[in-house]
DNA sequence: TCTATATTTGGCAATTTAGCCAAATGGCCA
DNA sequence: TGGCCATTTGGCTAAATTGCCAAATATAGA
């Protein structure tokens, strides 16, 4: 039970690592819209092509974004559209620290 | 708004990167039940309790958790409970993926 | 005050990650 | 086939992360 546990952690911290950056969280809300193709995410991140490949292939391999290959280009999509929930609990996170702070600074 | 947005991306993922480690999510788990002083929580890990203790202030660091001090001990506590539906999401990926895979097993 | 317990901090070695360039691969079309 | 476009991969360096030990700090109690 403990290993299997263990285990658990592992396969969920996996994936949340996958999130774990700032440009692939971009990556996610941008497909979280449509789908793109990784041309359209590069123009959009703003970085070199061979790291928006790199950062795509992160979150595929964490079973975030699924590819589908059509004529010369590879087009990502979400695999499950809970991230959104995902971000809001994030925005909580943000909120309530924001808000303790305020608290401290009266 | 480029650069408010890009300001976003990366307080959400200090946030997901604090979340993104086995132990980490071990505690998160933990504190979703109950508050819990760091020996608590080092029995609980099976790490030295200086890892614990750095593990700890990542989370704290990030607003995931709060500390308070009462006598000898520190309890640390979740600072909010939608960690809960954020997990929940991540179960949805792994058991996605799971099903794909079984598909291309067919 | 002296000691034991609880926790944090400093420091270090090993590992992982990020982002760039260059090169390889795959598809499309003249 | 040859050339172009889209994408991935290899390789490299710089930076960040992890986990342990040792040492510092704080609190409670004899």
């Amino acid at each position: 039970m403990k290993a299997k546990s263990k285990a658990r952690f592992e396969a969920r911290a996996k994936i949340i690592k996958a999130m774990a950056h700032p440009t692939r969280l971009m990556i996610v809300d941008e497909l979280s819209r449509r789908e793109r193709c990784v041309c359209d995410l590069t123009e959009m991140v703003g970085s070199d092509v061979s790291t928006v490949s790199k950062h795509l292939s992160v979150l595929r391999n964490a079973g975030v974004v699924r590819d589908e290959k059509r004529g010369s280009k590879v087009y990502y999509t979400l695999r499950t559209p809970c991230i959104l929930s995902f971000m809001s609990c994030i925005e909580t996170v943000i909120k309530s620290r924001a808000e303790e702070q305020l608290d401290l600074a009266k």
